[in-house]
DNA sequence: GTGAAAGCGCTAACAA
DNA sequence: TTGTTAGCGCTTTCAC
C-alpha cells in the first residue's frame, strides 16, 4: 500500500534490485521461477514503479504532448476536436503512454509551454494541431527537435512530419458531384482565413470549377471561422447573390448555413443544395440528411499518435507523410437536378 | 541549445549548483548580484530544469489529472465538457501546472490509469468527473489518497472533495418558473440514468411540481444519454402523451426536444414550452432563445482546478465542498401564459 | 541468469 | 549568503 520501491520489492522476494527491475520491464534474462517469485510479491504489494525516477534514468517518460495552439480556437466551437481528441486519447491508453494536454490560448501561455513541451519537459514526443499562417509555434517547436508530429498539413512542411487527408482531392470530388447534379451558382463557405485546410478545401473548389470550364466568382467565396454562427452569416450574405448550390469547409458551416437557407423561406436542396466536410454525427436542424465528405476523425486521431510513435521509436528523419482516405458520403441534401 | 543540466549552468555562472538551483526556484537567500549573473546565463542558454529529476527530488511534479470515467461517455456528445475542459486547462496554465488527460473508454484503460494515476505516477493530484452510479472508480481513487477533487457530487461523498452547482435548487427555480407560467402537463427530460446530475435535476423537477400541489406523472419523466438525439426521441414519446412544456437537463436535450415539436408540426413555445440547462452557445435550430439555467461551465472547471491546488497544498481534509451559482435566463422557448 | 554499482539531474538539509 | 553532500527510485552497464 505504502510507497514502496524495487528495493523493497527485491528484499521480499530475496533477489537484487536489478532481478525486480528486469521483471518490470519484461527483460529476457530472468529465469521463470525468480520472475513468478517477483511478480508475486509485485501483485500482493501492488507495487509501481516511480515514473519520475524511471523517467530520469532511462530518459523516456511514456508521455506525449497534444498542443492545441493559440489559432486554433475552435476547440470549442467545433465537435471536431472532441472527436480527435478521443481517437488520441484511445491511442495513448493502447500504446501505454499518457497524454498532457496542452490548450494555448495566451501569447503567455505558448511562452510558458516550451520549458513542458520538450524532453526535458517530460514528454518523449509531441502532437501539434495545424495552425494559421503566421503561428510560429510549430516552427519553434520544430526548432527544439523534439519528436513532432503535425496534425494537418503545417505551413512550412519541410522536414515536419504531418497527418493529413487530401483535402484539395475530396474538395474537388465534393464539387464535381455538385457540377455534375447541374447547379450553375455553387458558392463556397470556407473556414478561418489563413489556415491551410481552409485554403486546400477551396483550393479544391476553385479547380474543380476551373476543370469544368467555369469561371471562379469570388464573391461566392465567404470565410468564416468554423462556427455555426459564422456558417449562418456567411450564407446570409450568399443568398443576396443568387446561389443555387453551397460547397461548406465542415458540416458544421453547412448546418448554420442550412439555417439561413430555412429562415429565407427557402428549401434545401429545391432551392440551394448543399454538400459539407466532415460526417460527424451532428443533428441537421433540417430533418434531412447533409451530403458530405467523410473524413476518418477519430482514426485520425489514433494514426496521428502512432504515427508520432513511430518517430519517437525511429527517429525524426526522413520526415513522415500520412495521408488518410475520405468518401463522399451522399445524402439528402445535396438534391438531384431534376427536381430543381 | 544542448541538454544542460544545473551543474553547467553553475560552472558558466562561477558558483555552485546549490545557488542555480536556489535562483531558479526563487528561493530568497540569494545576493541580488549572483541572482543576476546567473538568470544571464540561464537566458543566453535557455536552460530549463529537468522536470524529471526535479519531481524524483521533490516529491512534486507540478502535473494534474483530469479523469473522465467510462460512464461519462458524453465527453464527445455534449459540448459541456469541451468548455469545461477550457476552464480547466486555463487554470493549469495560469497556475504553472500540467495537464493530463485520461479518457477512460474501455474497462482495460481503466485498470491502466492506476499506476499513473498516483503521486508515483507523476500526478501531484486528480481532477475526477462524476460519474454514474455502480462505477467503483472514484472511490477506487480515493483509497490510494491522491489529492483529488471530484467535478459534480459524487454518489458515495464522505470524505470526498467536490465542486458541484445545486443542481436541485437551480431546477427546482426553473420549473417554478414554468409553474407560474400556467402550465399544467410539465414534463422532464433527463439525462443519463444514475447520474448525480439526472437524479439531482429530477429532484428538483419533482420537488417544484409537490411544492406546488401537484402530482408527480411517472410517465412524463423520460430519461436520455444527453444527446440531441436522445432528447428527440424522449419528446416523441412525450409528445403522446399532451405535455405543454418540458424541462430538459440540458441545452442538448432541449434541442432535440424542440426539433420534435417543430416535426410534429406544433410549435414552441404556443405548443410545447422549454426550459434547459447550462447556456452553452449552442444555436437553436428553431430560431429562437432558449431559456434556460445558466451554469458557469468555464469558471467551474477553472474553480475545480484551484480547489485541487488547495487540497494539494493544505492537505485533503476537512473534504472541501464547493457550490457555484446558477441563474434562471429567461428567452422565448417558455412562452408566456396568457398566449397560449 | 543474477548482483553490484554507477549514475540520471535535481532538491534540501546541513555546514561554513 | 553560499557550498557540500546525501539522497530521490530507477535503469543499465559490467562482472561474475
Amino acid at each position: 500500500m505504502a510507497d514502496l520501491t524495487l528495493e523493497d520489492i527485491a528484499r521480499l522476494a530475496g533477489v537484487s534490485r536489478s532481478t525486480v527491475s528486469r521483471v518490470v520491464n519484461e527483460h529476457p534474462n530472468v529465469s521463470a521461477d525468480v520472475r513468478k517469485r517477483v511478480l508475486e510479491v509485485i501483485r500482493t504489494t501492488g507495487f509501481h514503479p516511480n515514473l519520475a525516477a524511471r523517467t530520469l534514468a532511462s530518459n523516456r517518460s511514456w508521455m506525449l504532448g497534444l498542443v492545441l495552439p493559440r489559432t486554433v480556437s475552435g476547440f470549442f466551437a467545433d465537435p471536431y476536436f472532441p472527436r480527435l481528441t478521443q481517437g488520441i486519447a484511445q491511442a495513448c491508453n493502447d500504446h501505454n503512454y499518457t497524454l498532457a494536454l496542452f490548450l494555448v490560448t495566451t501569447k503567455e501561455d505558448e511562452e510558458r509551454i516550451f520549458p513542458r513541451v520538450s524532453r526535458k519537459g517530460f514528454l518523449d514526443g509531441v502532437l501539434v494541431q495545424s495552425a494559421a499562417i503566421g503561428d510560429q509555434l510549430i516552427d519553434r517547436l520544430a526548432e527544439t527537435s523534439i519528436p513532432m508530429v503535425v496534425a494537418g498539413r503545417p505551413f512550412h512542411a519541410e522536414n515536419i512530419s504531418y497527418i493529413d487527408v487530401d483535402n484539395v482531392a475530396a474538395s474537388r470530388n465534393a464539387m464535381d458531384h455538385l457540377i455534375r447534379l447541374g447547379y450553375r451558382r455553387i458558392a463556397h463557405i470556407g473556414g478561418s482565413p489563413n489556415s491551410p485546410v481552409t485554403l486546400d478545401r477551396k483550393e479544391g473548389y476553385m479547380q474543380a470549377l476551373r476543370e469544368a470550364g467555369r469561371a471562379v466568382d469570388p464573391a461566392l467565396i465567404v470565410d468564416s471561422d468554423f462556427s455555426e454562427g459564422s456558417g449562418y452569416q456567411a450564407m446570409r450574405q450568399l443568398l443576396t447573390m443568387g446561389v443555387d448550390a453551397v460547397f461548406t469547409a465542415s458540416d458544421i458551416l453547412a448546418i448554420g448555413g442550412m439555417r439561413a437557407v430555412r429562415e429565407a423561406g427557402l428549401r434545401v436542396p429545391q432551392d440551394v443544395a448543399f454538400v459539407g466536410f466532415d460526417d460527424l454525427p451532428l443533428t441537421s436542424p433540417i430533418g434531412l440528411g447533409l451530403t458530405t465528405v467523410r473524413q476518418p476523425v477519430y482514426p485520425f486521431g489514433y494514426k496521428a499518435i502512432e504515427t508520432l510513435i513511430d518517430v519517437i521509436n525511429n527517429g525524426i528523419l526522413p520526415p513522415r507523410r500520412v495521408i488518410m482516405d475520405t468518401e463522399l458520403i451522399i445524402r439528402e441534401s445535396c438534391g438531384a437536378p431534376q427536381e430543381r
